[in-house]
DNA sequence: CGTGCCAGGTGCCAT
DNA sequence: ATGGCACTTGGCACG
């Protein structure tokens, strides 16, 4: 039961509303283009003067306002947001509104240039590939990569500040703590190893050792220094050649 | 010199490679809708099998491919990528490159349900508050907002470990650093804390103490547990009331 | 340019 | 629901 697409160029206010009401119920994507203002109020507040923008609803509730740059949209609605369209000053107003956390999004369109919806089909997941888990299954399978006689023992081993993506052992039968990252790592993921080692060590009564590794691409000088300055390692691999 | 909105339904093939040809050299911003399979290779690499989908080009080079559901795109290009568009097995082909980091964007038609262009024109920048600037301009108003005494010395003062938010002295002449997050502050924001804490220690020589409060909303568990282990504070501060 | 960090981050999965 | 973290994170400001 799918509906027809429909496409209005420069439609009045009215035939507008009907289309996007109509989309609304037929849970449709409706693409709206035109000039507006923008007004949002919830985790933060904003605002946003004329402009002719490219809005964007979803059939699960996700509104975006895209500008004529950035990937990013300037304003937007998390999925799972009412939408409400009406006319307000003789134009079109989109209101819409998310619970938890408080979010309202207010769209006033000046003019509206197209106006299109259709119902969309897609069956289809995302195959990625390149991601960090890649990376550990890598690690998994040759172990070697890490160093001779390295270990693993397991993944998202739970500790007190969090789970270690790889817990193994080295030759010596020492505590290894894996942290991996797919790209370049900075200070932040040596400070994320450092909790891990830490928690580890105060867990196994501290005089055993546990080493700490951080399994990236490559670091930054900063993460590099703070790696020294915490007697922590570094091993240099890419989750894909 | 504007050009004049299009719009198609159902296109040819033919049909839509012109309207997106036009628009590219007229630096209009395009949506096609249809159905499409798309492959990316770049920083990571992924495929993603056919399905109806929303297709945007704007005129900075940004691509977006957006499905039925959720906020981000599921597949897309980086502000000054290329964009080709040809025709390939009797469909129509968008092929987007973009040069450092080097990264490939194809998306396949089957079939084009609408094709549109418009020609953007947005003055207005998005004007947004609550932000952690307005957070700290907050405190430099009202140091007191943090203790009775407190003084800022500075803001953004750097460190071998990277920048201290707000940098000053409490009534006993102590530095002080504060850490400051516009919503609830995990583990990662009591490490850097820490770092910064830790870097100013070692630049002042040992013995003066230096303390570290992290500013936010509220902490969860586990940061607050890890403020207490490295003796750093917290005070609630919301960016606005 | 690379480094570091904020973001209305979003999304995923765990408890 | 909240928490902790990855993400082709994106974006900005600064050295």
């Amino acid at each position: 039961m799918t509906d027809s697409p429909r496409t209005l160029l420069q439609p009045t206010a009215a035939a507008a509303i009907g289309l996007v009401d109509d989309a609304l119920s037929a849970d449709q994507l409706v693409t709206l283009v035109g000039r507006c203002r923008v007004v949002y109020e919830g985790r933060a507040t904003s605002t946003l003067g004329p402009g002719d923008r490219l809005v964007v609803r979803k059939p699960d509730g996700t509104m975006l306002v895209h500008t004529d740059e950035g990937h990013q949209p300037v304003n937007w609605q998390p999925p799972g947001s009412s939408c409400d369209c009406r006319l307000a000053d003789s134009g079109v107003v989109l209101e819409s509104k998310h619970e938890n956390p408080s979010e309202e999004l207010i769209i006033r369109f000046e003019t509206i240039t197209h106006a299109a919806t259709f119902d969309p089909n897609d069956p289809n997941e995302l195959a990625l590939s390149g991601t960090e888990s890649d990376l550990r299954d890598q690690i998994l399978e040759s172990p070697s990569l890490v160093e001779p006689g390295f270990e693993p023992r397991a993944t998202e081993r739970k500790t007190s500040a969090g789970a270690i993506d790889i817990y193994g052992e080295d030759t010596d039968g020492r505590a290894v703590v894996l942290e991996l990252k797919r790209r370049r790592a900075g200070p932040d993921a040596v400070s994320q190893l450092n909790r891990y080692v830490d928690a580890l060590t105060r867990e196994r009564h501290a005089d055993a050792t546990v080493r700490g590794i951080l399994v990236a691409p490559s670091v930054t000088d900063r993460a590099h220094r703070l790696l020294a300055e915490r007697g922590l390692g570094f091993v240099s691999l890419s989750p894909t050649e």
